[in-house]
DNA sequence: CATGAATGAGGGTTCATTCAT
DNA sequence: CATGAATGAACCCTCATTCAT
């Protein structure tokens, strides 16, 4: 071979190995996660789905359970993956707004955009209702985050910390539910923040300011579990 | 019905049959319909569910078939049931309100105290999610109704009907949801319908003012479906 | 119809048809029976069976969960089924004798000559061991009652219930075994009858002489588990 | 072989690989055996298998395969391994015994013993059934041989060697099945031999006296498979 | 109309075995 | 030789629906 020996004499064998396996691994996992999301936003998370998940990933029946024991372990899987890709796009814009009216401003229509570009997100959102997959996916710290900061700040005069999560996370998901029915208009994300601000109690002009900024856009990377599900609708 | 049955000639036979069998007919449709809300609330409108049915209804596994061609067919009539209820309990109250604000906050206040007395309610309407049910329950009428009034007397900011629509169906079912999974509190219904008011663009003193009114309270009929399931937690 | 009317009037339907059912119920419970024996005979309690058992049966996949939920729940009643039948077979026979040795010498003698006329018999309890099944089908009452008789009248000198019980099973399973493997002599059962009373501290005449008894023959009936399952060599 | 190895000129490396891998080998193919026979007597021949033992024996999949290529092909290496031991451990005890009568008592004796001493192997024996393992495993060779002896010398008095052969195993395999279930005496194993010996044919005084002779005691080494695959209860 | 035995499509799960690395 | 990911045949089980009585 022309592998260059160091002091060690050894080639690095069993290594190269691991690493082959360990990727090898990493791709069936992501295929599978990638044929599932659009089965379980089709169908719910009680779906009967795995022969359609390993036709789609193009497995073997045996292998799904190489890597999931049950249909449940997979449904977390997936709400995981769709979960931290969502926080990957949207939260460092969000981050950016210091105000936290601002910030849910600005959550609120990144979600709603993003659901636009990715009708498959907004169905697994739907699907999942407010409780399950909401809870988990949008709600797991930034919402809280945002609300009680709002709540420090006197911005929002609704104290009562999960009534606020009812009044964004309620709209946001009834909003993505339209945007698979019909279709929205360029405005409706900005309209839909506003109400929630108010909702929120923050004053009306303030809510129609924070709600019509510009908040610049999330880039999709090119192999988030979205795009790996669907032809994407680019922009948003 | 015009037909005059007094002690006259013939015996009532044909005509007695005839009634006695409806009545039959209709106590058995109103058990499996009372069987089947439970099952849909735990599992949702896909649910395998006709075992259970049939065994709390106790009628034979073709009997159902008498009533019901189709899982989806049953599903369809406990919705339709649940809704009529709802709407016979809620809406006459609603009613009672000229202002369209007082409209949305008495339907909303209602309803949510509603859900708390019937948790079964509750798990039935955030299991069907913004879209199946609630759309076809809350809103087939009523909700679109009091937002044109209030759009037309100039009481609400939000005129696009279905953002309005999903201010106020989306807290709605997030807080249904809370309330099955936490105890919420007697002013939680109250302050909920003061925001969505806020977000409709209800004046905040107005919108404090009608959330707060006391709109009396829905006298639930002793053979409501929601009775026939489930022990009742009296008070609303 | 050709029933007679009582003053009741009415024709006895239901009661008719109840009959039918549980005809018919019966009848597909044998033909599940009957085709499980085999299958167990050869593959053991824990085969993996219900694909060729249905198929044997002629009914349908569901059907046989109509009757039994696992597959032990259906070896039990298999296994019930060949002790009834056995015991039905052969301990009038046995009883006809009065000495506990003659009792056991019968017994046995019997057991041997019916696997010999029925090779699945012999199989199925040689599969299921000493334990599981021939404690279960063979000692179920009958031995110990005649162990503890022969003890008692001072025929055996083996007072250890469990021993006694043991030196009987041991052999007659053992005997089984070698039945199926080759053809064993007219004259085997009668000597492993004799070795076995003298193993029990029978005298050896005595043991001789209760052996070569001639205790007639069992009249295996049509419709037995046995003759339904394969072809009979008749003569016992 | 004949190869002299010693200081001399070359370095011994190739055999020494070899050496080292063959002793290497034989670890691995030991380890996977007494992974194996807890299986085996737990489940039986046909036991799902190779995941627990592959786990036990801390080998990857792939390995097991260099050694055996089918579960059959396991199973009679682990009967052979353990029929090996069994031969290894009691019959030198025997031949220690002149009289065959002697002998079958020894040998009986033992056998149950050390099955007290090891469950594990009991289990395994009575799992195989009167057939397959044991006849491969205690049968070959030594029980006939002592059989034959006997029959020869005019201690037994049955001739028929297979009927014979099922007089000795299937008391001791019953037994083997009730030390699993029960506790037995200390008593036990020469009471089951004399009796045996009496269905031989043995007269009653000899049967006696041959069965409560003390035959010594087997000195189990300290890497048998049998100490391999659990703890041992020291004394027999 | 009520009954409930029978049906069979549909989906789930295990595990011996192969094979590229 | 060791490794362990992938395979797929062979099972298992459920449940909506039909139909003779």
């Amino acid at each position: 071979m022309m592998v260059p020996r160091t002091s060690s004499g050894q080639p690095p064998r069993a290594d190269h190995r691991t690493r082959v396996g360990q990727e090898r691994r990493e791709r069936t996992r992501a295929k599978l996660l990638a044929a599932a999301l659009p089965v379980f936003a089709k169908h719910g998370a009680d779906a009967a789905i795995i022969d359609s998940i390993i036709q789609q990933a193009g497995v073997a029946r045996g292998t799904f359970y190489n890597y999931f024991r049950t249909n449940d372990e997979l449904f977390a899987a997936v709400a995981q993956e769709v979960s931290n890709e969502l926080i990957r796009l949207v939260d460092p814009i969000v981050l950016a707004q210091t105000d936290p009216a601002a910030r849910v401003a600005c959550g609120v229509t990144l979600v709603v955009k993003l659901a636009r570009c990715y009708p498959l997100l907004a169905e697994f959102i739907v699907r999942g209702g407010p409780g399950a997959i909401a809870a988990g996916i949008l709600a797991a710290g930034v919402v809280p985050r945002d609300i009680a900061a709002g709540v420090a700040a006197g911005r929002f005069t609704v104290t009562n910390q999960r009534l606020a999560f009812d009044l964004i996370l309620g709209p946001v998901i009834a909003a993505l539910h339209t945007a698979l029915t019909e279709t929205i208009s360029e405005q409706y994300p900005r309209d839909l923040a506003e109400s929630i601000l108010r909702s929120l109690g923050v004053e009306p002009e303030a809510a129609r300011k924070f709600a019509n900024h510009d908040f610049g856009a999330f880039v999709p990377s090119e192999d988030s579990i979205f795009n790996r599900c669907q032809p994407k609708n680019a922009a948003n």
